[in-house]
DNA sequence: TCAATAGTGTCTCTTAGACACTATGAA
DNA sequence: TTCATAGTGTCTAAGAGACACTATTGA
């Protein structure tokens, strides 16, 4: 750190600073589809168009206490219930007309519960199914239409897909889609609604047993109009 | 954006903002093993400890040319010559005792060249090498004595030495720690010193020749007072 | 010729896909 | 008993580790 560096570490006021804030990619699963909650923009910029809910960093808060405090405030989730990874940070000179702001993404992982809880505790959220198309996505509004994406939010949404695509197979994060029973069938589901492939069930029931992660609850499924499968519970084999 | 943050918006002196830096780990190969270079601090905080080459970001200025410009000024490369990647950003609240500073972290990759060039060019940098201790790294100076190092960059030196683990498999990034021409042999040494364990040898020439990224030169290396192998070349297969 | 590494052939083991099969619970 | 799905056995193909082997160059 050189000495302007220096003195400017000491005034705080010397120098513009860029704004800072979290956006939130909310991901659940939708009828077989990775879905997104998104909020409607009111006023300029991007009026009428769709973006992720976010908030300034306050000077007192950490990055993840940020992104965990809009969690709570725009979905309702309490802390520590949900998945909450940092995704990117985005920074480009233009991607607010207004002004220069930073944004830090993170990703948030919702159970269906979660997912239908967050819609209704917030009216002004939507679901959104999120269609990849190269770094891009789409969103697609629950009446089929593709909705305009503001900011870079789309790019955001992007990255959060093909994030999780990358690593559902190796990871855990799987599981955090869904409630804390479920049956491999659910799962298998979940993996496919992520990475957007029909899976060779043989294949990954083998491996998801071999992983060591599950436990047999001993209980099965209810309310099946055929053989109710067992429930199995995530065990993190490191607890 | 609720009423609060859309005034904030059109008057940047509302709030108190953290300041934002670019942080960068300059990561090269050097006796086989992973390598970065850092900076000693002559003020306090730190005083005495060593340092991420780093720098703010400047309004008008896009993250990654900060990031750019920082790796310019401090180890002299050329923009577009040098893998660069963003890692993660770091906020915690007392990371920096003066004030609050968030850092998006980056990693750039040097090959033996760019290395000793920039070590050449910036008599302020030593290169330590690395060594991963969890989520923390030890920076091991010159003289085989673990350096301190400031601030949280013991943690963000270990994430990029555990990221580049993690793709340098499935990813080309392990040619940007190469000359334009290297030998399989060398290609394996790289291989090695990032993942710190030995690999088998024909399995290693069969992954790499397989990928289809590699073309052989028709040369071989020379000055060796044995077999020369033969000269490759990175072939991105997408170009 | 020797030393040292380049480069290859082959066996085995593990893992995943494919496919067909048996098992079981609700209606 | 039927139906739909749970859950399994087995064949095959691909890929990686292990190990030994041949090839080639400089000294």
């Amino acid at each position: 750190m050189d000495e302007r560096e220096f003195l400017q570490g000491y005034d705080p006021a010397a120098y513009d600073r860029p704004s800072l804030t979290v956006d939130l990619v909310l991901l659940g699963i939708s009828q077989g589809q990775p879905a997104v909650l998104l909020l409607r923009r009111d006023d300029h910029p991007f009026a009428g168009h769709w973006a992720l809910p976010g908030g300034f960093v306050a000077m007192d808060e950490g990055l993840e206490d940020a992104a965990q405090r809009v969690l709570e405030d725009k979905a309702g989730q309490q802390a520590g219930h949900v998945h909450l990874e940092q995704l990117y940070t985005f920074g480009a000179i233009d991607r607010d007309p207004r002004m220069r702001i930073i944004s830090v993404a993170w990703l948030a992982l919702l159970d269906e519960a979660a997912f239908a809880a967050a819609l209704a505790g917030n009216p002004a959220l939507i679901p959104a199914r999120v269609v990849l198309d190269g770094d891009n996505a789409t969103a697609i509004g629950p009446d089929g239409m593709p909705l305009p994406v503001a900011f870079d939010h789309g790019q955001i949404i992007a990255l959060a897909l093909t994030r999780l695509r990358g690593k559902i197979d190796y990871s855990d994060v799987g599981f955090a889609l869904l409630p804390e029973c479920f049956t491999l069938r659910e799962l298998q589901q979940v993996h496919q609604a992520i990475l957007g492939t029909p899976l060779n069930k043989p294949a990954f029931r083998r491996r998801m047993l071999d992983k060591g992660w599950l436990t047999p609850t001993g209980t099965r499924e209810q309310g099946t109009s055929y053989r109710p499968a067992e429930l199995y519970r995530f065990k993190n084999p490191f607890d």
